[in-house]
DNA sequence: CCCCGCTTTAGAATAAATCTAATCTGTTGA
DNA sequence: TCAACAGATTAGATTTATTCTAAAGCGGGG
């Protein structure tokens, strides 16, 4: 209703075609919930439900390729945590992440809060993409 | 046939035991598929077929439910990559990995060449129970 | 050596993700 | 502005990984 601090959806526009990709009615939408407020955590059905809730009419099957279009251009970054999930994360600055494994929740670490001194060098022919570092956490007796 | 450096059934029976495992056959053969030689990380499809083709006579469900047992009990470490693909690793001492995307393969990286030297504190509540540091590897031009 | 309880098993079931082929829609150039 | 085309979306089926179920099997303490 209010359109108070949302992106709008020449912003949004922009930004899909800044990113290389076409701006249809589907990816717009999707953007918009995702990019609305503070960076987040979400599974293509999470997301599908919150865009079915929103009456955003879209197939799961687009939501998936969204996600995975997004993640190409860059816009989103993908987390694996637990084996048979894949987790979107909204924000694709350098950063880390806790695992709250009971709950199976993510928790952003920030980027400083990790400090790597040492990186062995890439094998013959490959070169470092990106560095993934993920904390598991238990649950603490006290 | 020889029996030259692998470990004797008696061994292995020993080391489920020691891990609060029971020796059944079935175990016993993974056991020795897995320990046999190197280090490895294995998927559960290609345990099975390893299997299969030694002719050890397992299904696949056990071999998944062996591999969780396994990890449960420390003798084997999952490691998440790809999404939709399990990973086990045969070295559970502490290393890291790198991860060759295009190929889909990991390679060990040994524990003292990555060196963290800052981590945040856990949350109220939770304890650090491992951390996991992934090196995705793209192809080089070079 | 026997029995109890943990294991194994085949096959079905579930879940996540992808594919397919038909339909639709931004975009571009006239 | 508009038509045409390339790219995007869709529903539904499919694939792939994994787990479940209920019945049969078997290791090990007594």
């Amino acid at each position: 209703m209010t359109a108070s601090t949302q992106p709008s959806n020449a912003e949004t526009q922009d930004r899909l075609r800044g990113a290389g990709l076409r701006p249809t009615r589907q990816r717009i939408d999707l953007a918009n919930l995702l990019l609305r407020g503070p960076c987040r955590h979400v599974t293509a059905e999470e997301l599908f439900a919150e865009a079915t809730a929103a009456n955003v009419s879209v197939s799961l099957a687009t939501v998936y390729n969204t996600l995975h279009q997004f993640v190409d251009a860059g816009l989103l970054r993908e987390v694996l945590a637990e084996p048979g999930r894949a987790y979107f994360d909204t924000d694709v600055s350098d950063h880390h992440h806790f695992f709250h494994v009971r709950e199976g929740r993510l928790e952003d670490i920030p980027a400083d809060a990790v400090v790597i001194s040492a990186l062995p060098a890439a094998p013959k022919g490959a070169r470092i993409g990106r560095v993934d570092v993920i904390i598991r956490l238990e649950d603490s007796a006290d």
